[in-house]
Formats: structure tokens, C-alpha cells, sequence
RNA sequence: GGAGGGAUUCCCGAGCUGGCCAAAGGGGGCAGACUGUAAAUCUGCUGGCGAUGCCUUCGGAGGUUCGAAUCCUCCUCCCUCCA
């Protein structure tokens, strides 16, 4: 997308969309008029901490907000936290989180920046690693770092003042987070720091190291935490309710048909690009009964899956979706499961051995279990006999539930 | 160092005056109905075994008993209080 001709309020309300909290807002407009007086594009910083291989919505909504803002001509810049990782950055959380060798952390990193480029532009992002300044501090650096927080702040945090209320442990490594990522701040002279609402701390922390260094400093532009597809815990690989960015698309499509109506606009506004104005007639005719939640949604998961594969791979998961969810249909690509003699006694198999063979079930009698609760058919037939001895045809669907499927070939 | 409290099936959490305990309840998951979708709602299932029975499970190892998640001994780990 090229740099467009947008007018001062234009630029700020594009930068403030989809966000929970940019602070102070009155800084941030000061500094995209100077940005235009001076043609010199503002910092965008965003700092990841490769700590996991896989990314999910929830950790590309930030990365969303600084391709929006790399769009529109500032300088993109990822800091990669090799060194922050070590740490472990303590926000929300209730307990210390492991720290990584360095090792992990360098072959996450590559892995992370895989995902992330699908959405960056490489040639026009600034990758560095927080290790180049913080390898060479010396203990007296760091002394001098950590002259700049008072306990008394630290405690003003609620997720660690809850922690030592409750006598959990708190380590000292840990309160030296918020001023590591401070410091990068500082390192790179950011104009603009993007993260979660529950980076607003630390962002807070950048922006008073950077005035103690007489640096300008640095805007917090905070997005809000994505539910997850259960439509109420954070969406997290943890709680399993997440989407993949390595999600296949059909999973895509699939799993965000799942989320909840209420949830729907949550998710237009964070992660696709459909403009404001159109979020807010759909929103009207959602409410008249005008548009349908349905409709409205299979937009959402094209969206998504466009933006994350592409166009013909969202089209092509929707038409898959309605073959299999509006017609029962089989889809394209199951799992195929090739029976040999060894398989069979007297040419025959156990219809819930054959659905533990093909992966559908775990054991013999949760498959039993599901043959009694009606959910297994073979070819389109519901199997009503858990005890059935089925003497297997070439190339037979078998189907559990609505979603899952595996072709049954002979050897 | 001393005094207490705890560890239960995927998770949380009852049970712990020994049999009726494969173990309440909730969550999650799965299936069914309905529908508007893998929304919402409602219902059912949720250790293993070709199975009206058998096997393994209640932190670990032993023991008491016809019989132990429940009682005893030792051990491991966690928490609280005192110093």
C-alpha cells in the first residue's frame, strides 16, 4: 500500500483504530505534525519476545498496527527480545515465567520472523536485537539502569503487588523487565511504542528512562486483549482457544465461524482492514435484522483467511465450509487410512477398532460411545450397532461428527 | 530448626467415622437435537478391556484388613505459622 495523501486527522484516526489506549493522545498529534513538517517518519517500535514458536491473532494484532503504521510511511521497527526473553516479561502473570537459554531464544527468533513477514514488509522493517546493547552493559550500566525505579512504582503494578500480598514468589530479575524494555525505547529513540493494554506499564517505564536521557518521549499506542474463540478467556495457546497463524485454511475459516456472534466486531476491528465507517453500518444492520450474524461472519472469516493466505484460499475454504456444514458433504482432503489383512479377522473389522485405526477415537469404547450416541456413519449411514463387524469396502468415508472424516482404502 | 495443612480421575474440587467409589459437583472436551455457522440454547457421554463381568487409577513405597482414596509406617514435593 502506498504512502496515501490523508489529512492530519485522517492519519490519527486510522492510528487510533482498533486501540484501547494511546497515551498521551495530545503528544502523538504533535509529533505527526512535526513528522509532516519535517518529512522525517516517526519510530514505531514493537518489541516481541520469541519465547514461543507459535503466533496467534492475539500476538499479530500489534504487528497489525505496525504494518498500518509502516503503510503509512513511518519507520517499522521489531525489536527482537533475546535478551528480554531470558527474563521472562512478568506482566499479568501470577507466577515467574521459566527463563530461556539463549539458545531457545535465537531459534524462536527465526521462526517468529517467519510469521511476522507474512504481514511486514522485510525490505522496509528494521529488525534488532536487544542483545546488541544490552551484551555490552556493564554491571555499573545496569546499577545505573536500576537507580531510575522505586520499589514503591514497581508495587503500583497490581499483577505484582497481588504476587507479593499473597507471599508468591517475585524476583528481582523480574523487576528489572519494565526497564529493559524501557531501555530499548531509549536505545532506538522511539517515537511510538506498540503493545497490548497490558504493556502499558512498561510502556510508561520507556517513556520516563527516555525523559531522564533528554530524549522526546515515546507515544504508547495500546490495542485491547483479543478473546479467544470460547468468547471469554484471553485467547491463548494454553486455553486452546486460539486461531494459528499457521492454521490451515480451512481451519481458519472454520474456527473463526466458531466465535461468537457478540464477539464478531471485536475481531473486524483488530484484525482485518475493513474501514470504520462500513464496521458501523454493519453494526447498525446486524442490529436491524438487516444483515445476517451468519453473513456477516463468513465476511470475518474471508477476511482473515485472505489476509493471513490469501483471496482464493478464503473462497476456496468457504466453499468447502458450506460442502461440508450446509450439504454434509465430504471435503476435499481427509486423512486416508489403509487397512491391511493383519487388520482383519475372518475379512472383517470391529467398527470401534476401525475408528481407533482411523484416528476418529482414542479407544474402543469411546468409539463404542460414539456409535450409541448417533455420531458415526460410514458412507452417509449412521451406524446404529456398536457391536458391528463391518467387512470394509474400498474406498469408504467414515465420518464422526460433523467435522471429522478419514477414507478407508484396503491394501 | 520447631508447629501445623495439603497432594484425588484432562483441570478445579468433594470424599478421607474402611465396603453402596471408576470415585459427587463444576470447567473443559466430545456427541446428539434444534438452527443461522464449528453462534446461542437444550440433552447425553466423558479410565481401559469385544465388557451385566474383569483390569488399572486417588503423590511414592510398604503394612493392617475378607476388603483401603479412606486406617498405620516411612519417603518425596508443595503451602501456612513460629524462630
Amino acid at each position: 500500500m502506498p504512502t496515501q495523501v490523508l489529512s492530519l486527522e485522517e492519519e490519527l484516526a486510522l492510528i487510533k483504530r482498533g486501540t484501547e489506549e494511546v497515551f498521551p493522545e495530545e503528544e502523538l498529534k504533535e509529533k505527526l505534525k512535526k513528522c509532516r513538517q519535517t518529512k522525517k517518519p516517526l519510530k514505531a517500535k514493537l518489541g516481541v519476545d520469541p519465547t514461543g514458536a507459535d503466533l496467534h491473532l492475539g500476538h499479530i494484532i500489534p504487528v497489525l498496527k505496525l504494518k498500518q503504521l509502516q503503510d503509512l510511511g513511518h519507520e517499522a521497527i521489531l525489536i527482537i527480545g533475546d535478551y528480554t526473553a531470558m527474563v521472562g516479561d512478568p506482566s499479568g502473570r501470577n507466577k515467574t515465567r521459566p527463563q530461556l537459554t539463549h539458545e531457545q531464544v535465537l531459534e524462536n527468533c527465526r521462526t517468529y520472523q517467519d510469521q511476522v513477514f507474512k504481514i511486514l514488509d522485510p525490505a522496509k522493517t528494521r529488525v534488532v536485537y536487544n542483545g546488541d546493547w544490552f551484551s555490552k552493559m556493564t554491571f555499573h550500566d545496569v546499577i545505573n539502569l536500576m537507580s531510575q525505579m522505586t520499589l514503591a512504582r514497581m508495587l503500583e503494578r497490581e499483577d505484582f503487588a497481588n504476587r507479593f500480598e499473597n507471599q508468591m514468589p517475585l524476583s528481582l530479575h523480574e523487576m528489572i523487565y519494565p526497564l529493559m524494555q524501557g531501555y530499548d525505547s531509549v536505545a532506538i529513540e522511539a517515537d511510538i511504542e506498540l503493545g497490548g493494554i497490558d504493556q502499558k506499564f512498561n510502556i510508561l517505564v520507556g517513556r520516563d528512562l527516555q525523559k531522564t536521557m533528554n530524549l522526546e518521549p515515546q507515544i504508547g499506542i495500546c490495542n485491547p486483549i483479543l478473546i479467544g474463540l470460547d468468547g471469554k478467556e484471553k485467547m491463548s495457546k494454553s486455553l486452546g482457544n486460539y486461531i494459528g497463524l499457521k492454521d490451515s485454511p480451512s481451519e481458519m475459516y472454520g474456527k473463526t465461524m466458531s466465535i461468537s456472534d457478540e464477539l464478531m466486531m471485536m475481531y473486524f476491528e483488530l484484525i482485518t482492514d475493513v474501514p470504520i465507517d462500513k464496521l458501523q453500518t454493519m453494526a447498525k444492520e446486524l442490529e436491524t435484522g438487516k444483515l445476517h450474524p451468519m453473513e456477516a461472519k463468513r465476511f470475518l472469516a474471508r477476511e482473515i483467511v485472505g489476509r493471513f493466505h490469501s483471496h482464493d484460499a478464503a473462497l476456496e475454504a468457504e466453499a468447502e465450509f458450506d460442502r461440508v456444514f450446509k450439504e454434509n458433504q465430504v471435503p476435499d482432503d481427509i486423512p486416508e487410512v489403509v487397512l491391511t489383512l493383519d487388520d482383519l479377522e475372518h475379512g472383517k473389522i470391529w467398527i470401534a477398532r476401525l475408528l481407533v485405526k482411523a484416528g476418529l477415537a482414542t479407544s474402543n469404547g469411546e468409539g463404542r460411545r460414539l456409535i450409541q450416541q448417533g455420531g458415526v456413519r460410514i458412507d452417509g449411514e449412521v451406524v446404529s450397532d456398536a457391536n458391528l463387524d463391518w467387512s470394509p469396502k474400498n474406498d469408504t468415508v467414515i465420518q464422526v461428527g460433523k467435522r471429522r472424516f478419514a477414507r478407508i482404502t484396503m491394501a
